[in-house]
DNA sequence: CTGGTGGTTATAGTAACTATAAGGTCAATA
DNA sequence: TATTGACCTTATAGTTACTATAACCACCAG
């Protein structure tokens, strides 16, 4: 335990989160208020670490905010089901899966223009045409 | 050549772009401002109806309003080379396709953490676990 | 004791809309 | 003709998840 201030920009080294984030989270509850020291900075404990790591997670899987407050809250009863957590992962399968058909026919479409470009004058670009063309 | 009343919810029907969102183009200048009825009505010609196709197909493409605007005045250039559009659509696919890299990163975690549930209690999840962990 | 780093607050800005309120217009119908 | 309902107008505020800015205070090293 090394006893160095846990300082908001020390949680933010050991997070990859940074502070104006940190202090955003707290904010909008999703982080409960730091305890202060006397001069009024913000203290971080282990506890508080691991929610901030668990945020981190979440988002890095594309989970709103929102989502992250009832994912915590579904977290915090561990006598309960986890069928609620599971339905969660689900959703957000769902929701990733659209996302990456919809960018999938952007490539190919971007990948379409691309190759239809000649190295012309606008006048006769294809591309230009495809996207003003009224097909 | 109909002689129905070009009016913003017409537009709208016409492009599959609210009013509300056409009106927003119109303010930020993406599109030029309306001509107006007697009773203040925007009208619109059949040169609008393809800007606003223009806007709606690059849209479709991923391209930030930003980046329609750039577009659109390398469009306007008729004579000059379209080198300018085809790097435009380059660097859309380099944006697209690393955004696809993330989110098959996503899929896969989340494949992962749903496989990993075994309809237990919050207790033993895996999810939560995996979630919380300091790994 | 001074300088630099890092902490504090509050406010405004970002992208691309969406929602709301409060009102004016138009075409058709009772 | 009066009224209904759909559609138009404006301005303002809210959304998501931050980021930027300003102005100020605390801490530590030299």
């Amino acid at each position: 335990m090394s006893e160095k201030r846990n300082t908001v920009g020390r949680l933010a080294d050991d997070t990859g989160v940074k502070p104006v984030t940190i202090r955003y989270y707290e904010k909008i509850g999703l982080l409960p208020k730091a305890t202060r020291s006397e001069s009024g900075y913000r203290l971080y404990s282990e506890e508080d670490h691991s929610r901030l790591l668990f945020i981190r997670r979440s988002r890095g899987l594309g989970f709103s905010l929102d989502d992250i407050r009832e994912l915590r809250s579904l977290a915090d009863r561990q006598q309960e089901s986890c069928a609620g957590v599971d339905a969660k992962v689900e959703q957000q399968l769902v929701q990733v899966r659209s996302r990456l058909k919809d960018l999938h026919a952007m490539e190919h479409e971007l990948e379409r223009l691309s190759a239809c470009c000649d190295g012309g004058v606008i006048m006769d670009c294809r591309i230009i045409e495809t996207l003003s063309g009224s097909a």
